[in-house]
Parts: structure tokens; C-alpha cells; sequence
RNA sequence: GCGCUUGUAGCUCAACUGGAUAGAGCACCGACCUUCUAAGUCGGGGGUCGCAGGUUCGAGUCCUGCCAAGCGCACCA
């Protein structure tokens, strides 16, 4: 109906252009608004307002005359010309029934569009290194990137969701051969534990399982282990330093083997982190590998054209990459003075990788504190000839944990931080994904544990999921009492649901599928959620204000089938969301 | 110091991207269960939209300057 609208006004302007009462080389884009109260209609424009200037007339007068060349058409009622110049539309109120056809006819797939007009879009989102379990600040990423994901496809994108695993690079290293030392440890080696290595209780287990399928093959004596090494950080040293040592030494004295080491950390980690994000309801099409890039020569071929574009050159036995000129802060060293590319580097052919597969939007979703980070990879693009106005960096504030009025302290230093698993198995995936994305997301936001727990109208999640399982309960009732649905006699009798509680969940449910092109296009989940508690509420209203369950066959039939409709509205949203919708609490 | 993000009711947050009288939920006060699930509903009070200017028919929204909070400013990722 909005869309209809739209077209009309639209097809006005083009009839005051042919009349010259507009410029011909003008091109509005008209934009219709429900409206926030009932004495200015339905639907409202401010089109005459924003064209007043150019047309070099004055509002209420432009109003008039795109009225006077508006189609005619029997879903409106009248048109007004309100306020400055305001146009307003007030519809027939039978056009209002056709929602309940509509929603009947789509089933689960009301709501959704072809906006996306099938382009090619990737999803690249959460991406932590598989240095150790997944915590609750990338839940948030994953949850905020899976709903983008499923908003997207709905609206009719081709949508292609991707891992980046940092299976490359120093922090690898250092897990690796933080396992290894634990390993060392349990085969009865006795030292200290680096002040830099991952002291998580998980590297333990790791540790473990390579003595169990490799018992005391990677075994040395501490002696040779730690001869000759740099003071670590606690004893006046460098920690960095120290552990760069180590990490050699562990290469230097494993060989081959460091590989079968280092490739039991990674695949455990990343195997939890899979199944982590699997059993939250984050699924992917791809898990792309960083290591991958250095082995095919991706990085070489990527740095080689930033070489002959001249964006390259060498410093203090480095090399850089000049990103100032491209908008960056400064400028950004890809290959390090031994040798060793960096993260950059990586992620230079990783994102030219992506365009060179086609995409047509590429969306990578980070944590907040990578924002300084977005300039070089821009830079990047442009400096390879790519389009970097197809990247679109969304940024995800950092959650902070409560219990009711405690917060909940988090340090990655000690190894105590609240993993996503801990998360899920305390509030439930329901409730987690639910908060999770009921904040926009470069919001800073709360996440009361309590609340996500409990089981009372505080709590938004089961307000919306209670809805649906009123419904389904209604019709529990319904076939209790012997009554038969009759759903053709209630389509033909929706003029009774005129009762304002009925007007008014009729029109929200119109709404639902210009929320989801909404959401979608801006990529913000929280307002389906906004909307789910909107609809929620309607119809809790309504079930408190009229009994369903009448015994006029013909009233009964069509409220039957007007909450029909909301289940399929809550159930279509709550999907998208990822969320369940119980048919009973 | 520079950059990014944020600042709206006591608290947590919205506000259709520049529109009409800024809205919800908690919390507080007061009503509603012999009824299709009270995990619900209804009513009430509560605001200098951080501060100060500017842009225009019109600003919470845009521009400038301050103030405050978070994050970032690596040859880590």
C-alpha cells in the first residue's frame, strides 16, 4: 500500500513536469510515512514541502496541484492538505482486510521482497582467532551478523556468509607454543610458564589430547627448551621478545612436528568455535582460510600490484605500504623486517580476494575497538585498482555483562572472561540472540543475565514469544470446545473486525514487510525486534480486551483469522531472528 | 594530543534518516483473574533531547565549537 502510494505520487509529479509546473530535469525521491496520529490519516508525505523552493511556489498551493494530477484509485479515501503542506492520505477502511489475504496466501514467506534484486552480497563476520573459545563480546557479532545475513536474504540478496580464520600469523604461534608447553608440562617437565602465552585451562586440554595420540614424541628436557633465551617480562625483560624466542626454539627443536602441534590447537579450537556458533544458530557458507592466501601467493600477487602502482616502498628494512595517501593516518608496514608478512598484509588479498569473486557489497562486521582499522584496508582497495565503496565496515559496540545490579567483570588477561557457551548455557540460545540484537549495534549495551532468565513480562523475550503461544493455545481452546475453523467464512466476513484493538493490529501487521526492507537496507535487527514487541503488545491488548472464542460463527472465523495472522507475523519475524516460537509455555 | 563512536524520562533504550504534540519497557503509585495461559491488560506522574551557536518553512536528527564517556592511534590480530 505504501509502495502503491508511492508510485502514485510519483506518476503526479511526472504529469506537473510534462505540464511545466515542475522542472523536467528534476528527479525527487518521494518518500511516504505512516503516520503517527489518526488525525492526519494513514499515510503522509512531505513531498510538496521538500519541491516548494524549486518549483518557486509555496507548499499548500504545490500540494494542490500534485493532488488534482493524482491517479484515482478506491483504496483512498480522501486526500488532505494539512500543516505546512502536508499531504495526507486517508484509505478505504475495507482496503485494510486484504493484509489477512495477503498474510494468508504467503504463509512464511509474507514479508518478503526482491529488493535485492539478487546482488551478490558477503557477509564476513565474527572472524576471532582461533586462539581460544569464542566469549560474549563476539556473540554479539554473531548474532548481529547472522540476522544481517537473514535479513538480507529475505529481502531477496544472494548472501554468502564467511569466517576469516587467522589460522596464520604470531598469535597462532604463540598458542601453539603455548600447548606445546603445557604439553611439556605434563610429560613432567618443570618451569615457568611464559607471561605472554595462552594460560587458558582449554590449552591444558589440548595438550592432553596430543599425548594421547602421540604419547612423548614432542618431548624435550626444559634444559634445552629454555637455554639461552631472553628474560621474560616478570624477571625485567620483554615479554614479546621472550616469547618470540620460544617460538623459535619450538620450531627449531620440533621441525616437522611443530606443524602436527600447531595444527592440533587450531583444528580443536576451531572445531569448538563451530560447533559453538552451530548450536547458536550461526551457520556459514565458508570458512575462509588466512593460510590459504600465503600458500596460493595470493598475498605475493597482491603486494606485487601494489608494488607496480607505486604504494610500496622500504624503511628499516620493511616494507610499507603508503596508505596516507589514500585517507590513512599513516602509513601501514606489509612485510616486517624479518620477512614475515603481516596481519595487513593478509587481509589486503583477503578483501581483494572478495571483490574478485564477484560480490557486489561486501559487509565485514567488526568489534568497535577495529574501527581505526577501516582506513587502511580502504586504502588498500583503492590503491589496487578495486572499488572500496563496496566495503561496507559495520561496527559492533562491546556488551557488558550484569547480574541484576553487579556487573560482571571481565579480563582476558587472566583467562577469566564469560564465554559465549557459558552464556548460552545460563540465559539459552533464545534469550541471548534476543538481546543481543534488541541495541542497535554501535550502541554500548547492557546484558542483564537476570532479566534475559527470567520468566516475567520484564523480560521482552518471552513477552513475544508468549503471544505466539497464545495464539496456539487459543486454538488448543478452540478445538477443545468442538468448534471448527472455517477459514473461508471468516475471509468472507472481515468487515466485523471493527473494533478499534482489530484496526489497529491490522495495521500492524501491514507494516511488518516495510519493517523487514527497513531493517535489511540499514542493517539494523533491532528494529524487527522493536517491531515483534510492537506486535506483542497489540495483541496482548486485544486477547485482554475481547474474547476470540464467540459463538457467532461468523465473528468468531474472522477473529480466528486475523490471529492466524499474527502467529505467522511472529513466527516469520521470530525466524529471521533465529529465535523459536513455541506453541506452548 | 589526534581520530572514530556515543550522550534522549530515575534506569535500559526507541524515534520511519530533516517533519506535525519526542515514544516504549523497567522502577514508582493505583486498578483488572468464576473468562481463550495474569509469562497478560488498563490508568497515572515523570523530559532544558550533554551545553552554546548556526543552517531553513521546520532540528533529537545536518554544520561549527565546547563538555563528558568508551574505543583506537604496533613491524599484535
Amino acid at each position: 500500500m505504501k509502495k502503491q502510494l508511492e508510485t502514485f505520487i510519483s506518476q503526479s509529479l511526472a504529469t506537473l513536469q510534462t505540464q511545466n509546473i515542475l522542472a523536467a530535469d528534476l528527479n525527487p525521491s518521494v518518500h511516504i510515512e505512516r503516520t503517527r496520529d489518526v488525525a492526519h490519516g494513514d499515510f503522509a508525505t512531505n513531498i510538496a514541502l521538500i519541491l516548494a523552493k524549486s518549483a518557486k511556489t509555496n507548499p499548500r498551493q504545490l500540494a494542490e496541484q500534485i493532488i488534482a494530477a493524482l491517479p484515482v484509485n478506491e483504496a483512498i479515501l480522501k486526500v488532505e492538505i494539512a500543516g505546512a503542506g502536508f499531504i495526507n492520505f486517508f484509505m478505504n477502511p475495507n482496503a485494510q482486510y486484504q493484509v489477512i489475504a495477503d498474510i494468508q496466501a504467503a504463509g512464511e514467506k509474507f514479508g518478503l521482497s526482491q529488493i535485492g534484486a539478487g546482488k551478490k552480497v558477503q557477509v564476513e563476520f565474527v572472524s576471532a582467532n582461533p586462539t581460544g573459545p569464542l566469549h560474549v563480546g563476539h556473540g554479539r557479532g554473531a548474532a548481529y551478523g547472522s540476522v544481517v545475513g537473514n535479513l538480507l536474504i529475505a529481502t531477496g540478496f544472494d548472501v554468502h556468509r564467511e569466517y576469516y580464520v587467522n589460522d596464520a600469523g604470531r598469535q597462532m604461534d604463540i598458542l601453539a607454543t603455548s600447548v606445546w608447553l603445557r604439553y611439556l608440562e605434563a610429560s613432567g617437565e618443570t618451569f615457568i610458564f611464559p607471561s605472554n602465552a595462552y594460560r587458558g585451562e582449554y590449552v591444558r586440554d589440548i595438550a592432553q589430547k596430543l599425548i594421547d595420540q602421540h604419547s612423548k614424541k614432542f618431548a624435550r628436557s626444559s634444559e634445552i627448551v629454555f637455554a639461552n633465551l631472553p628474560l621474560d617480562e616478570p624477571e625485567g625483560g620483554d615479554k614479546e621478545i621472550y616469547i618470540d624466542a620460544l617460538i623459535s626454539r619450538a620450531k627449531e627443536l620440533l621441525n616437522a612436528d611443530y606443524r602436527v602441534v600447531f595444527d592440533t590447537g587450531l583444528n580443536d579450537i576451531l572445531g569448538d568455535i563451530k560447533d559453538d556458533l552451530a548450536e547458536f544458530g550461526t551457520t556459514y557458507n565458508q570458512w575462509f582460510s588466512e593460510r590459504s592466501l600465503m600458500d596460493d601467493g595470493s598475498i605475493d600477487k597482491a603486494l606485487a600490484v601494489l608494488k607496480s602502482n607505486n604504494y610500496l616502498y622500504e624503511k628499516d628494512g620493511a616494507i610499507w605500504f603508503k596508505s596516507s595517501e589514500l585517507g590513512d593516518e599513516k602509513d601501514r608496514v606489509v612485510i616486517r623486517d624479518n620477512g614475515q608478512p603481516t596481519y595487513f598484509a593478509s587481509d589486503i588479498a583477503y578483501h581483494w580476494n572478495k571483490l574478485e569473486r564477484g560480490f557486489d557489497v561486501l559487509i565485514d562486521i567488526w568489534g568497535a575497538d577495529h574501527h581505526g582499522y577501516i582506513p587502511r584496508v580502504k586504502a588498500a582497495l583503492i590503491a589496487l585498482g578495486a572499488d572500496a565503496t563496496k566495503l561496507n565496515v559495520l561496527l559492533v559496540q562491546f556488551a557488558s555483562l550484569w547480574r541484576g545490579e553487579e556487573k560482571v567483570s571481565m579480563s582476558t588477561r587472566s583467562g577469566e572472561f564469560v564465554t559465549l557457551r557459558e552464556l548460552r548455557d545460563e540465559v539459552g540460545k533464545d534469550a541471548a540472540r534476543f538481546f543481543y540484537v534488541m541495541r542497535r549495534s554501535e550502541q554500548h549495551m547492557d546484558f542483564d543475565l537476570e532479566l534475559a532468565k527470567s520468566k516475567s513480562n520484564e523480560n521482552p523475550v518471552f513477552y513475544v514469544q508468549y503471544a505466539h503461544a497464545r495464539v496456539c493455545s487459543v486454538f488448543r481452546t478452540h478445538g477443545e470446545k468442538g468448534f471448527t475453523q472455517d477459514i473461508t467464512l471468516g475471509m468472507a466476513n472481515l468487515a466485523e473486525l471493527n473494533a478499534e484493538h482489530e484496526t489497529v493490529l491490522l495495521t500492524t501487521l501491514a507494516r511488518y514487510p516495510e519493517v523487514i526492507e527497513r531493517a535489511a537496507t540499514q542493517y539494523e535487527p533491532h528494529l524487527l525486534i522493536n517491531y515483534l514487541r510492537e506486535l506483542a503488545t497489540d495483541f496482548h491488548t486485544y486477547y485482554n480486551a475481547h474474547q476470540f472464542l464467540v459463538e457467532n460463527d461468523t465473528l468468531r472465523n474472522a477473529r480466528l483469522n486475523l490471529i492466524t495472522s499474527v502467529r505467522q507475523v511472529l513466527a516469520n519475524g521470530l525466524t529471521l531472528l533465529g529465535i523459536s516460537a513455541p506453541e506452548a509455555m
